[in-house]
DNA sequence: AAAAAGTTCAACCGCCGTCTG
DNA sequence: GCAGACGGCGGTTGAACTTTT
């Protein structure tokens, strides 16, 4: 099934870069005859190209109805949004901004979100914080580099790696964030086990419910729980594609589709989300002008997109802080950042 | 000023689903 | 039901450009 006709057919076509006659060419001829058959208009349009060539040139570059220049902020929350849903499904995603094309939206991804993403420790996959091993371990590493930069700096009086404290408490947060990540998916999957939570004397977090990350409890997913009732994404996906982005997505996230394990459901049955469903912690997707306002002091995070929208100058940071401030919790989190300061060496799980 | 490294993005490639004879 | 034609999609490439060393 299916070929790739660009191939066998045309040896001696043009390929690379189009030239400006060559456009003119192709618009000249799709604007009085439209396109019809992409497979013929090459020949009728005199032009020395493949089909597919064509018509790539047309959707992506010479369309009357694209829009050029930079992306807004809100297109820019638009596209993390759906991605969170729809996953890398470029075109979908490309529908729901008028004038981007899928192939624009795709680079800018790549180049710009996945980037700022990854920088702020969220898995651009799964829009959840990294728990890989190498961010860990990279993190855990300029963590301690920063304790060894105070060391020097308070032996010679300043300081030659030029880490200043608030690295050193992003760092922080960002290697306790990752961690929590990692326990809860642990907490999930090996409930049983607690031996990461016991190594780390964490157990009081999470064994007797009182993880102030979390204000509900912890989803427990056993097995099938947590994968598939494809009417209830299908559910989502049409209401992707039926109504404003903003809104389905505001629906979506903020809670007019039940949380829980159909919530779960929901996210799971998307590819690559399985571990979503392992996962308790809600989606860290801002939909925000500010990404990465991941919100862990919000009640229950129940409505991510109303919270983030609500309150756009709290930032992750801040509500951290106040959270490592507040006298009821902080004594675990003083416990950790102990834990994760004094530790010299990178923690090996 | 020049070379190296990094970034961007238009264009290509190959696969897939649907249509048609 | 089968096979080819076709359009569409997502992943990848590489030239051009920019930034850093």
């Amino acid at each position: 099934m299916g070929r790739s006709p660009c191939r066998e057919e045309i040896s001696g076509v043009k390929k690379g870069p189009w030239t400006p006659e060559e456009d003119e060419m192709l618009i000249d001829y799709i604007s009085k005859h439209g396109h019809g058959s992409w497979r013929t208009l090459p020949k009728r349009a005199g032009l020395n190209r493949c089909g597919k060539s064509c018509r790539l040139r047309w959707t992506n570059y010479l369309r009357p109805d694209i829009k050029r220049g930079q992306f807004t902020e809100e297109d820019e929350r638009i596209i993390i949004n759906l991605h969170s849903v729809l996953g890398n499904k470029w075109s979908k995603i490309a529908a729901h901004l008028p004038g981007r094309t899928d192939n624009e939206i795709k680079n800018y991804w790549n180049t710009h979100i996945r980037k700022k993403l990854l920088k702020m420790g969220i898995d651009p996959e799964t829009h959840k914080p990294r728990t890989d091993l190498n961010h860990l371990m990279s993190l855990s590493q300029l963590l301690g580099m920063s304790n060894l930069s105070s060391v020097m700096s308070t032996t010679w009086g300043s300081n030659p790696l030029g880490l200043q404290p608030d690295i050193t408490q992003l760092t922080k947060i960002q290697l306790l964030q990752n961690l929590l990540q990692l326990m809860n998916s642990n907490s999930v999957v090996n409930m049983g086990n607690p031996y990461l939570l016991g190594n780390l004397n964490l157990n009081p977090l999470f064994l007797n419910g009182t993880n102030p990350l979390q204000t509900k409890e912890p989803v427990v997913l056993s097995g099938s729980q947590g994968f598939a009732n494809p009417s209830v994404y299908s559910q989502v996906q049409s209401e992707c594609s039926q109504q404003d982005a903003t809104k389905s997505l505001t629906d979506v996230e903020g809670g007019s589709i039940p949380k829980g394990p159909d919530y779960n459901k929901i996210s799971s049955t998307n590819h690559s989300r399985e571990n979503q469903a392992e996962n308790p912690l809600p989606a860290l997707v801002a939909a925000s002008p500010r990404m990465g306002t991941f919100n862990p002091m919000n009640s229950g995070c129940d409505n991510l997109a109303q919270t983030c929208t609500e309150s756009p100058s709290n930032t992750f940071f801040d509500d951290w802080e106040k959270l490592l401030d507040d006298e009821t919790s902080g004594s675990y989190w003083k416990e950790i950042l102990d834990f994760t300061s004094t530790s010299s060496t990178p923690i090996m799980w």
